[in-house]
DNA sequence: CTCCGGATTCGT
DNA sequence: CGAATCCGGAGT
C-alpha cells in the first residue's frame, strides 16, 4: 500500500461549539457562512459548505414558524441551540434550520444553500435540494449538532464581511413587514447561491 | 372531523 | 404560471 498521507484514518473534524449557537441569531445566521455542514450516514461523510441562509427571529418576527407559539412542528424551535429544526414543506421537500440563542426563544437559522465539498450527489442550491443531497429528513427533528452523524465545523477561512451580501428572505411575502426585513445572507460571487 | 395553505421545486 | 403531495394548524 501506499504511504501517502490518505491511507491514515482522517483527523475528526472540529464542531461548532453549543455556545456558537447560543447568540444573537442575525450574527450566527452570517457566521455560519463559509462552515461545514457534516452528515455522516452508512460510513459516508457528506459535505457542504453553507453559502446561504436566513434567520428567523422569535414568536414576533411573523414570517418565523414560531410565531403560532409552541406546535408539534415547531416545538424544536423552542428548543435549546445547537439542534437541528427539520419540517417537511409542500408535502414532498424537507427543510433544515439550526436552533439559535436559549431555550424558549424560538429562533433559528434556516439553511438555503451549499457549495459541494464531499461526497455530494445532486444539487444543493434550494433548502429543498439540500436536504436531499444531503440525505436529511424529518427523522433529524431535534438532533443534536453536536452529535457525530450530523454537526456543522467551523469554516477554512472566516468569509470578510465586505463578501456578505444581505436581502429579503425567499417566500414570506405573507408576512407584512417582516417580508421587508434584511434576514437572508449569502456569500457574494457564489456560483451556489440558490436565487440571484 | 374537514379544510386550507405552505421558509419548494419542476415542468409547461 | 400551475401542479405535485401531505401534514399540521385552525375552525366547525
Amino acid at each position: 500500500m501506499s504511504a501517502h498521507p490518505d491511507t491514515f484514518p482522517a483527523a475528526p473534524l472540529r464542531k461548532l461549539s453549543r455556545s456558537f449557537y447560543d447568540r444573537g441569531t442575525v450574527l450566527v445566521a452570517q457566521e455560519l457562512l463559509g462552515t461545514h455542514l457534516v452528515r455522516v450516514e452508512d460510513g459516508i461523510e457528506r459535505i457542504g459548505r453553507i453559502v446561504e441562509v436566513e434567520a428567523y427571529l422569535g414568536p414576533h418576527d411573523l414570517a418565523a414558524h414560531s410565531a403560532k407559539g409552541v406546535t408539534a412542528r415547531n416545538r424544536t424551535m423552542f428548543g435549546p441551540p445547537g439542534h437541528a429544526y427539520v419540517y417537511m414543506i409542500y408535502g414532498m421537500h424537507f427543510c433544515m434550520n439550526v436552533v439559535t440563542e436559549g431555550a424558549g426563544h424560538g429562533s433559528a437559522v434556516l439553511l438555503r444553500a451549499l457549495e459541494p465539498v464531499r461526497n455530494i450527489v445532486g444539487r444543493t442550491q434550494g433548502p429543498g435540494l439540500l436536504c436531499k443531497a444531503m440525505h436529511i429528513d424529518r427523522r433529524l427533528d431535534g438532533h443534536d449538532l453536536l452529535s457525530d452523524d450530523l454537526f456543522i465545523a467551523p469554516p477554512e477561512a472566516t468569509v470578510p464581511r465586505l463578501r456578505i451580501a444581505r436581502a429579503k428572505r425567499i417566500g414570506v411575502d405573507y408576512a407584512g413587514p417582516w417580508s421587508q426585513r434584511l434576514l437572508r445572507f449569502y456569500v457574494k460571487g457564489s456560483a451556489f447561491v440558490s436565487r440571484r
